[in-house]
DNA sequence: TCATTTGTTTTGATCTGCTCAAGAAAGTGG
DNA sequence: CCACTTTCTTGAGCAGATCAAAACAAATGA
Protein backbone atom coordinates (compact mmCIF):
# COMPACT_ATOMS: atom_id res chain seq x y z
CA UNK A 1 0.00 0.00 0.00
CA UNK A 2 0.71 3.90 -0.80
CA UNK A 3 3.71 2.30 -3.17
CA UNK A 4 5.47 5.49 -4.41
CA UNK A 5 5.65 3.54 -7.62
CA UNK A 6 2.30 3.59 -8.74
CA UNK A 7 0.21 6.75 -9.99
CA UNK A 8 -0.05 9.37 -7.53
CA UNK A 9 -2.96 10.19 -8.37
CA UNK A 10 -4.66 6.88 -8.24
CA UNK A 11 -3.14 7.05 -4.61
CA UNK A 12 -4.92 10.02 -4.05
CA UNK A 13 -8.19 9.40 -4.76
CA UNK A 14 -8.28 6.22 -3.30
CA UNK A 15 -7.01 7.75 0.32
CA UNK A 16 -10.24 9.85 -0.14
CA UNK A 17 -8.73 13.05 -1.11
CA UNK A 18 -8.95 15.70 -4.04
CA UNK A 19 -6.08 15.55 -6.89
CA UNK A 20 -4.84 18.72 -6.91
CA UNK A 21 -1.64 20.04 -8.63
CA UNK A 22 -0.23 21.25 -4.93
CA UNK A 23 -0.32 17.68 -3.83
CA UNK A 24 1.02 16.00 -6.87
CA UNK A 25 3.72 18.73 -6.53
CA UNK A 26 4.64 17.79 -3.07
CA UNK A 27 4.66 14.26 -3.75
CA UNK A 28 7.03 14.57 -6.67
CA UNK A 29 8.98 16.57 -4.29
CA UNK A 30 9.43 14.16 -2.07
CA UNK A 31 10.41 11.00 -4.37
CA UNK A 32 13.55 11.94 -4.50
CA UNK A 33 14.42 13.73 -1.48
CA UNK A 34 13.85 11.05 0.85
CA UNK A 35 13.23 12.85 4.95
CA UNK A 36 12.67 15.98 3.62
CA UNK A 37 11.43 18.97 5.91
CA UNK A 38 8.75 20.98 5.14
CA UNK A 39 10.91 24.34 3.88
CA UNK A 40 12.71 21.65 1.68
CA UNK A 41 10.08 20.26 -0.29
CA UNK A 42 8.23 24.11 -0.26
CA UNK A 43 11.91 24.85 -2.16
CA UNK A 44 10.99 21.70 -4.33
CA UNK A 45 7.57 22.50 -5.02
CA UNK A 46 8.43 26.34 -5.80
CA UNK A 47 10.20 24.63 -8.45
CA UNK A 48 8.26 23.57 -10.60
CA UNK A 49 4.93 24.97 -9.47
CA UNK A 50 5.55 28.57 -8.60
CA UNK A 51 2.89 30.56 -7.43
CA UNK A 52 2.43 27.39 -4.30
CA UNK A 53 2.50 29.08 -0.55
CA UNK A 54 4.69 27.56 2.49
CA UNK A 55 1.21 27.51 4.17
CA UNK A 56 -0.35 25.43 1.38
CA UNK A 57 2.46 22.87 1.84
CA UNK A 58 2.54 22.58 5.31
CA UNK A 59 -1.69 21.80 4.47
CA UNK A 60 -0.97 19.15 1.99
CA UNK A 61 1.88 17.95 4.16
CA UNK A 62 -0.62 17.61 6.91
CA UNK A 63 -3.11 15.91 4.85
CA UNK A 64 -0.85 13.35 3.30
CA UNK A 65 0.13 12.80 6.27
CA UNK A 66 -3.28 12.19 7.81
CA UNK A 67 -4.61 10.05 4.79
CA UNK A 68 -1.35 7.51 5.55
CA UNK A 69 0.48 8.72 2.11
CA UNK A 70 3.41 9.88 3.79
CA UNK A 71 5.32 9.63 6.94
CA UNK A 72 6.22 12.39 9.23
CA UNK A 73 9.27 11.82 11.64
CA UNK A 74 10.60 14.44 14.24
CA UNK A 75 13.39 13.48 15.10
CA UNK A 76 15.04 15.88 18.48
CA UNK A 77 15.93 19.01 17.77
CA UNK A 78 15.16 19.60 14.42
CA UNK A 79 12.16 20.40 12.03
CA UNK A 80 9.80 17.73 11.14
CA UNK A 81 10.72 15.15 7.95
CA UNK A 82 8.60 13.70 5.61
CA UNK A 83 8.76 10.36 3.62
CA UNK A 84 7.29 8.26 1.48
CA UNK A 85 7.66 5.30 3.11
CA UNK A 86 4.90 4.45 4.73
CA UNK A 87 3.91 0.69 4.46
CA UNK A 88 6.34 -0.50 6.92
CA UNK A 89 7.07 0.62 10.55
CA UNK A 90 10.57 0.93 9.75
CA UNK A 91 13.52 2.58 11.60
CA UNK A 92 15.72 6.12 11.28
CA UNK A 93 19.55 7.00 11.71
CA UNK A 94 20.51 10.43 12.25
CA UNK A 95 23.56 11.66 12.09
CA UNK A 96 24.21 14.05 15.35
CA UNK A 97 26.50 16.06 13.53
CA UNK A 98 25.06 17.39 10.31
CA UNK A 99 21.69 16.13 11.09
CA UNK A 100 21.28 13.31 7.81
CA UNK A 101 18.70 10.57 8.32
CA UNK A 102 18.78 7.64 6.73
CA UNK A 103 16.06 4.97 6.58
CA UNK A 104 17.14 1.47 8.70
CA UNK A 105 14.67 -1.68 8.36
CA UNK A 106 14.66 -3.13 11.58
CA UNK A 107 17.73 -5.82 12.07
CA UNK A 108 17.10 -7.65 14.86
CA UNK A 109 15.31 -10.57 13.46
CA UNK A 110 12.37 -10.81 15.76
CA UNK A 111 10.46 -8.19 16.83
CA UNK A 112 12.93 -6.36 19.23
CA UNK A 113 12.08 -3.02 21.99
CA UNK A 114 8.19 -3.89 20.73
CA UNK A 115 6.88 -5.76 23.84
CA UNK A 116 7.78 -3.82 26.98
CA UNK A 117 6.72 -5.18 29.57
CA UNK A 118 3.33 -3.32 29.45
CA UNK A 119 5.46 -0.94 32.19
CA UNK A 120 3.04 1.24 33.63
CA UNK A 121 -0.83 -0.31 32.37
CA UNK A 122 0.12 1.00 29.27
CA UNK A 123 -1.10 -0.18 26.42
CA UNK A 124 1.34 0.11 23.60
CA UNK A 125 0.66 0.41 19.79
CA UNK A 126 4.19 1.49 18.10
CA UNK A 127 7.36 1.38 18.62
CA UNK A 128 9.31 4.16 17.35
CA UNK A 129 13.34 3.56 16.96
CA UNK A 130 15.92 6.42 16.25
CA UNK A 131 19.24 5.80 16.19
CA UNK A 132 22.03 8.28 17.27
CA UNK A 133 25.82 8.26 15.45
CA UNK A 134 27.48 9.61 13.13
CA UNK A 135 27.19 9.70 9.13
CA UNK A 136 30.33 8.43 6.72
CA UNK A 137 30.98 12.13 5.67
CA UNK A 138 30.85 13.37 9.13
CA UNK A 139 33.09 10.40 10.90
CA UNK A 140 35.92 10.71 7.46
CA UNK A 141 36.09 14.58 9.01
CA UNK A 142 36.06 13.35 12.34
CA UNK A 143 38.93 10.82 11.44
CA UNK A 144 40.89 13.99 9.97
CA UNK A 145 40.78 15.99 13.17
CA UNK A 146 38.23 18.54 12.05
CA UNK A 147 39.83 20.14 9.29
CA UNK A 148 39.43 17.80 6.21
CA UNK A 149 36.52 17.86 4.07
CA UNK A 150 33.76 19.35 5.89
CA UNK A 151 30.55 17.52 5.73
CA UNK A 152 27.79 18.57 3.39
CA UNK A 153 25.71 20.35 5.69
CA UNK A 154 26.41 22.99 8.14
CA UNK A 155 28.13 21.40 10.79
CA UNK A 156 27.17 24.29 13.68
CA UNK A 157 23.90 22.76 13.35
CA UNK A 158 21.75 22.77 16.56
CA UNK A 159 21.06 18.85 16.33
CA UNK A 160 24.69 18.57 17.57
CA UNK A 161 23.90 20.32 21.04
CA UNK A 162 20.73 18.57 21.76
CA UNK A 163 21.16 15.28 20.99
CA UNK A 164 23.12 12.56 21.77
CA UNK A 165 21.49 12.09 25.52
CA UNK A 166 24.08 8.85 26.82
CA UNK A 167 26.41 7.21 24.90
CA UNK A 168 26.77 3.73 26.54
CA UNK A 169 23.60 1.85 25.02
CA UNK A 170 22.13 -0.09 27.66
CA UNK A 171 19.59 -3.21 27.37
CA UNK B 1 26.52 8.57 38.52
CA UNK B 2 24.26 11.46 38.81
CA UNK B 3 22.36 10.06 41.54
CA UNK B 4 19.65 12.19 42.74
CA UNK B 5 19.31 10.95 46.32
CA UNK B 6 23.03 12.43 46.86
CA UNK B 7 23.42 16.05 47.63
CA UNK B 8 22.59 18.09 44.85
CA UNK B 9 25.54 20.71 45.60
CA UNK B 10 27.44 17.85 45.09
CA UNK B 11 26.65 16.69 41.93
CA UNK B 12 26.21 20.37 41.18
CA UNK B 13 30.19 20.80 42.28
CA UNK B 14 31.43 17.21 40.90
CA UNK B 15 30.45 18.49 37.27
CA UNK B 16 31.78 21.72 37.40
CA UNK B 17 29.27 23.85 37.92
CA UNK B 18 28.58 26.65 40.30
CA UNK B 19 26.06 25.77 43.16
CA UNK B 20 23.09 28.63 42.61
CA UNK B 21 19.72 28.85 44.05
CA UNK B 22 18.26 28.32 40.29
CA UNK B 23 19.44 25.48 39.95
CA UNK B 24 18.91 24.25 43.24
CA UNK B 25 15.65 24.77 42.49
CA UNK B 26 15.18 22.86 39.34
CA UNK B 27 16.64 19.92 40.78
CA UNK B 28 14.34 19.71 43.58
CA UNK B 29 11.52 20.76 41.07
CA UNK B 30 12.34 17.76 38.60
CA UNK B 31 12.51 15.44 41.63
CA UNK B 32 8.61 15.24 42.28
CA UNK B 33 7.73 15.22 38.53
CA UNK B 34 9.38 13.18 36.68
CA UNK B 35 9.58 14.34 32.51
CA UNK B 36 8.67 17.77 33.13
CA UNK B 37 8.43 20.59 30.27
CA UNK B 38 10.03 23.53 31.18
CA UNK B 39 7.73 25.48 31.67
CA UNK B 40 6.08 23.04 34.32
CA UNK B 41 9.73 22.97 35.49
CA UNK B 42 9.41 27.02 35.79
CA UNK B 43 5.92 27.13 37.12
CA UNK B 44 7.38 24.77 40.24
CA UNK B 45 10.83 26.91 40.63
CA UNK B 46 8.62 29.98 40.60
CA UNK B 47 6.86 28.52 43.52
CA UNK B 48 9.94 27.88 46.11
CA UNK B 49 11.97 30.84 44.79
CA UNK B 50 10.06 33.72 42.70
CA UNK B 51 11.72 36.27 40.60
CA UNK B 52 13.38 33.59 38.60
CA UNK B 53 12.79 34.24 34.86
CA UNK B 54 11.53 31.89 32.45
CA UNK B 55 15.01 32.17 30.57
CA UNK B 56 16.87 31.71 33.78
CA UNK B 57 15.12 28.23 33.94
CA UNK B 58 15.86 27.40 30.25
CA UNK B 59 19.57 28.26 30.59
CA UNK B 60 19.86 25.80 33.80
CA UNK B 61 18.30 22.77 31.88
CA UNK B 62 20.64 23.21 29.18
CA UNK B 63 23.40 23.53 31.66
CA UNK B 64 22.48 20.50 33.71
CA UNK B 65 21.60 18.59 30.34
CA UNK B 66 25.34 19.63 29.04
CA UNK B 67 26.52 18.26 32.53
CA UNK B 68 25.00 14.85 32.13
CA UNK B 69 22.79 15.63 35.18
CA UNK B 70 19.68 15.54 33.58
CA UNK B 71 18.54 14.29 30.64
CA UNK B 72 16.28 15.40 28.00
CA UNK B 73 13.88 13.48 25.94
CA UNK B 74 11.74 15.34 22.78
CA UNK B 75 8.96 13.13 21.55
CA UNK B 76 7.64 13.71 18.74
CA UNK B 77 4.64 16.89 18.54
CA UNK B 78 5.56 17.87 22.84
CA UNK B 79 8.17 20.26 23.88
CA UNK B 80 11.25 18.81 25.34
CA UNK B 81 10.84 16.84 28.77
CA UNK B 82 13.44 16.71 31.12
CA UNK B 83 14.32 14.09 33.95
CA UNK B 84 16.99 13.10 36.62
CA UNK B 85 17.69 9.22 35.51
CA UNK B 86 20.23 10.07 33.83
CA UNK B 87 22.70 6.97 34.69
CA UNK B 88 20.81 4.15 32.19
CA UNK B 89 19.36 4.86 29.11
CA UNK B 90 15.88 4.00 29.62
CA UNK B 91 13.14 4.34 27.18
CA UNK B 92 9.34 6.18 27.26
CA UNK B 93 5.75 5.08 26.78
CA UNK B 94 4.13 8.40 25.53
CA UNK B 95 0.08 8.36 25.40
CA UNK B 96 -0.73 9.65 22.26
CA UNK B 97 -4.09 11.07 23.86
CA UNK B 98 -3.09 12.65 27.04
CA UNK B 99 0.59 12.93 26.32
CA UNK B 100 2.16 11.68 29.66
CA UNK B 101 5.10 9.48 29.20
CA UNK B 102 6.49 6.86 31.39
CA UNK B 103 9.34 5.52 31.78
CA UNK B 104 9.96 1.95 30.35
CA UNK B 105 13.56 -0.09 31.73
CA UNK B 106 13.84 -1.46 28.12
CA UNK B 107 13.28 -4.94 28.45
CA UNK B 108 14.58 -7.60 26.44
CA UNK B 109 17.50 -9.29 28.26
CA UNK B 110 19.92 -8.44 25.73
CA UNK B 111 20.54 -5.44 23.68
CA UNK B 112 17.57 -5.17 21.34
CA UNK B 113 17.61 -2.64 18.36
CA UNK B 114 20.91 -1.13 19.15
CA UNK B 115 22.83 -2.84 16.43
CA UNK B 116 21.35 -2.23 13.52
CA UNK B 117 23.10 -3.73 10.15
CA UNK B 118 25.61 -0.59 10.11
CA UNK B 119 23.06 0.16 7.05
CA UNK B 120 24.23 3.42 5.39
CA UNK B 121 27.84 3.21 6.88
CA UNK B 122 26.71 5.20 9.97
CA UNK B 123 28.55 4.37 12.85
CA UNK B 124 25.58 4.29 15.66
CA UNK B 125 26.65 5.12 19.16
CA UNK B 126 22.44 5.51 20.44
CA UNK B 127 19.33 4.10 20.28
CA UNK B 128 16.18 5.83 21.16
CA UNK B 129 13.48 4.18 21.88
CA UNK B 130 9.89 5.74 22.28
CA UNK B 131 6.76 3.67 22.22
CA UNK B 132 3.02 5.31 21.54
CA UNK B 133 0.33 3.51 23.11
CA UNK B 134 -2.42 4.45 25.04
CA UNK B 135 -2.08 5.17 29.15
CA UNK B 136 -3.65 3.47 31.33
CA UNK B 137 -6.55 6.76 32.25
CA UNK B 138 -7.15 7.01 28.28
CA UNK B 139 -7.88 3.49 27.94
CA UNK B 140 -10.37 3.79 29.85
CA UNK B 141 -12.43 6.65 28.79
CA UNK B 142 -11.74 5.15 25.12
CA UNK B 143 -13.80 1.86 26.64
CA UNK B 144 -15.98 4.27 28.11
CA UNK B 145 -16.75 5.56 24.79
CA UNK B 146 -15.49 9.08 25.03
CA UNK B 147 -18.06 10.17 27.74
CA UNK B 148 -17.02 8.20 31.09
CA UNK B 149 -14.33 10.54 33.12
CA UNK B 150 -11.46 12.12 30.49
CA UNK B 151 -8.63 11.88 32.03
CA UNK B 152 -6.50 14.10 33.61
CA UNK B 153 -5.33 16.66 31.04
CA UNK B 154 -6.49 18.16 27.92
CA UNK B 155 -7.80 15.68 25.22
CA UNK B 156 -7.47 17.91 22.56
CA UNK B 157 -3.94 17.96 22.84
CA UNK B 158 -1.78 18.72 19.50
CA UNK B 159 0.40 15.39 20.57
CA UNK B 160 -2.70 13.26 19.62
CA UNK B 161 -3.14 14.51 15.95
CA UNK B 162 0.75 14.16 15.06
CA UNK B 163 1.47 10.68 16.40
CA UNK B 164 1.01 7.24 15.46
CA UNK B 165 1.87 7.11 12.30
CA UNK B 166 2.30 3.47 11.79
CA UNK B 167 0.47 0.95 13.60
CA UNK B 168 1.63 -2.52 13.00
CA UNK B 169 4.98 -2.90 14.84
CA UNK B 170 7.30 -4.47 12.67
CA UNK B 171 10.64 -6.50 12.98
C1' DT C 1 -23.51 22.31 -19.76
C1' DC C 2 -24.67 24.71 -15.58
C1' DA C 3 -25.25 25.34 -10.84
C1' DT C 4 -24.28 23.30 -6.45
C1' DT C 5 -21.68 21.45 -2.94
C1' DT C 6 -17.76 20.18 -0.91
C1' DG C 7 -13.14 20.42 -0.16
C1' DT C 8 -8.45 23.26 -1.00
C1' DT C 9 -5.58 26.98 -1.27
C1' DT C 10 -4.30 31.72 -0.24
C1' DT C 11 -3.54 35.43 2.72
C1' DG C 12 -2.26 37.22 6.93
C1' DA C 13 -2.13 36.89 11.73
C1' DT C 14 -0.85 34.39 15.72
C1' DC C 15 1.35 31.10 18.95
C1' DT C 16 4.62 28.20 21.20
C1' DG C 17 9.12 26.82 22.32
C1' DC C 18 13.32 28.28 22.46
C1' DT C 19 17.71 31.14 21.67
C1' DC C 20 20.68 35.33 21.71
C1' DA C 21 22.88 39.57 23.68
C1' DA C 22 23.92 42.97 27.24
C1' DG C 23 24.43 44.36 31.70
C1' DA C 24 23.66 43.31 36.69
C1' DA C 25 24.29 40.08 40.31
C1' DA C 26 26.15 36.28 42.70
C1' DG C 27 29.47 32.33 43.61
C1' DT C 28 34.44 30.90 44.07
C1' DG C 29 39.43 30.82 45.01
C1' DG C 30 42.96 33.29 46.95
C1' DC D 1 37.42 40.42 52.13
C1' DC D 2 38.63 41.10 47.05
C1' DA D 3 38.99 40.22 42.38
C1' DC D 4 37.67 37.12 38.85
C1' DT D 5 34.52 34.31 36.54
C1' DT D 6 30.24 32.37 35.94
C1' DT D 7 25.49 32.86 36.08
C1' DC D 8 21.05 35.29 36.17
C1' DT D 9 17.80 39.07 34.53
C1' DT D 10 15.73 41.70 31.10
C1' DG D 11 14.14 42.24 26.64
C1' DA D 12 14.23 41.30 21.92
C1' DG D 13 13.89 38.03 18.36
C1' DC D 14 13.62 33.70 15.46
C1' DA D 15 11.97 29.25 13.42
C1' DG D 16 8.50 26.08 12.98
C1' DA D 17 4.07 25.43 12.83
C1' DT D 18 -1.00 26.38 13.36
C1' DC D 19 -5.48 28.91 12.87
C1' DA D 20 -9.34 31.61 10.62
C1' DA D 21 -11.63 33.74 6.88
C1' DA D 22 -12.25 34.39 2.24
C1' DA D 23 -11.28 33.27 -2.61
C1' DC D 24 -11.12 29.30 -5.52
C1' DA D 25 -11.33 24.84 -7.92
C1' DA D 26 -12.87 20.04 -8.41
C1' DA D 27 -16.36 16.48 -8.23
C1' DT D 28 -21.51 15.64 -8.39
C1' DG D 29 -26.34 15.89 -9.95
C1' DA D 30 -29.85 18.06 -12.77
Amino acid sequence: MTDPTVDPREALRSAGLRVTEPRLAVLRALEPAPHAAAEQVFARVALDLPGTSVQAVYGVLNALTGAGLVRRIEPAGSAALYELRTGDNHHHVVCGVCGSVADVDCVVGHAPCLTPSHDSGYLVQTAEVTFWGLCPACRAAEADGAEGDEPTRASSSPVAAATPVATGPTA
